[in-house]
DNA sequence: CAACAATTTGTTATGTTGTAACATTTACGC
DNA sequence: GCGTAAATGTTACAACATAACAAATTGTTG
């Protein structure tokens, strides 16, 4: 089977610090600036694989005592979905990292890829990891039905509630 | 081309009522109780085929001087969507009226449909109509691709938001 | 009908998510 | 340095949703 869901025993560590050398890249490529606070935001997001609240982001961020507003967070939010390193998951009310930045045109490119730019999204209901990934098959059933219905896709929205591979063998062995 | 968009030359008075008739209907063979108020929140919400916020619901609620709570339209639409007569679009925040009614198991059977139970959600962008459909291809492609993941798929969120035909037919003739 | 239980609705207050508007600071090109 | 554009700070508010508990309504049963 195709690995999209990480595994509990991955080096996360190393996980974290290879999506954020690989923002860097493409920030510092895209002429986007890559500020500390945004940073800071993204370092947040992809400590875990489970979607965020924004403003679980804020208490983070106000944890050592700061006074950061709401609207700061929302605007690193903004800026880092516009490069492609963080997907809004409507049906959690939440953001999840990127974890296939490269798959994604960046905010000066064609389209505006707020809502995954055309990725799917695997979300466990158990212990909340999502699982990213960019189906050709599905995308093209959507596209092709669309079509036969007369109308032009701009933006699919794939966000998919289930059980992930860990919970389900953990509870039917 | 099969027809899923509403036609703006439609009947729509005689499509609501249709609607309604088959609520009641529906309504009375499950043993759920359409009281006057669930009724008219689902008339409401029929009104049009363009998603309502709930607050929208609320407004148009105590239009005639009314004074009906938030939460009084979140419990009816909770119902609705329970009895499958309504959806929760949730990449717009706001609720549609089923348009396949028949084609969803209510609340006693199995799962619990308040996300779309399975159904495809197309959206327009231009004028917020939308367009419900039960394809075949697309859910399947989506089980199977989260098959290969490990993944067992209980609410799949479908919602794509585009250009309708009677949109892009304005625009480009 | 009377008494009871279950469902529905009312009332009040509060929690959660997201933006508007405008001032200030910071980074960048010249 | 100086002017411009981008980013951040500050304050206030809008929009979406639920908690908790009281009252009324409905259905059931003797
Ligand atoms: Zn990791
Ligand atoms: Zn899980
Ligand atoms: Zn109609
Ligand atoms: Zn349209």
């Amino acid at each position: 089977m195709s690995t999209v869901f990480p595994k509990p025993t991955h080096d996360h560590g190393r996980c974290v610090d290879d999506a954020m050398a690989e923002a860097e890249r493409a920030c510092r490529e895209g002429g986007a600036r890559l500020t500390p606070q945004r940073r800071q935001v993204l370092a947040i997001v992809l400590e875990s694989h489970q979607p965020i609240g924004a403003y679980d982001v804020l208490a983070r961020m106000n944890a050592a005592g700061g006074r950061t507003a709401p609207i700061t967070v929302y605007r690193a939010l903004d800026f880092l979905m516009t490069q492609g390193l963080v997907h809004r998951l409507a049906s959690r009310i939440a953001f999840i990292a990127c974890s296939l930045p490269d798959r994604h045109e960046t905010g000066g490119g064609g389209g505006q890829n707020a809502q995954g730019d055309g990725a799917q999204f695997l979300i466990c209901g158990d212990c909340g990891t999502v699982a990213e990934m960019t189906d050709r098959r599905i995308e093209t059933a959507i596209r092709e039905r669309a079509r036969t219905a007369g109308f032009i896709v701009s933006a699919p929205v794939v966000e998919v509630e289930g059980t992930c591979p860990n919970c389900a063998g953990a509870s039917d062995g």
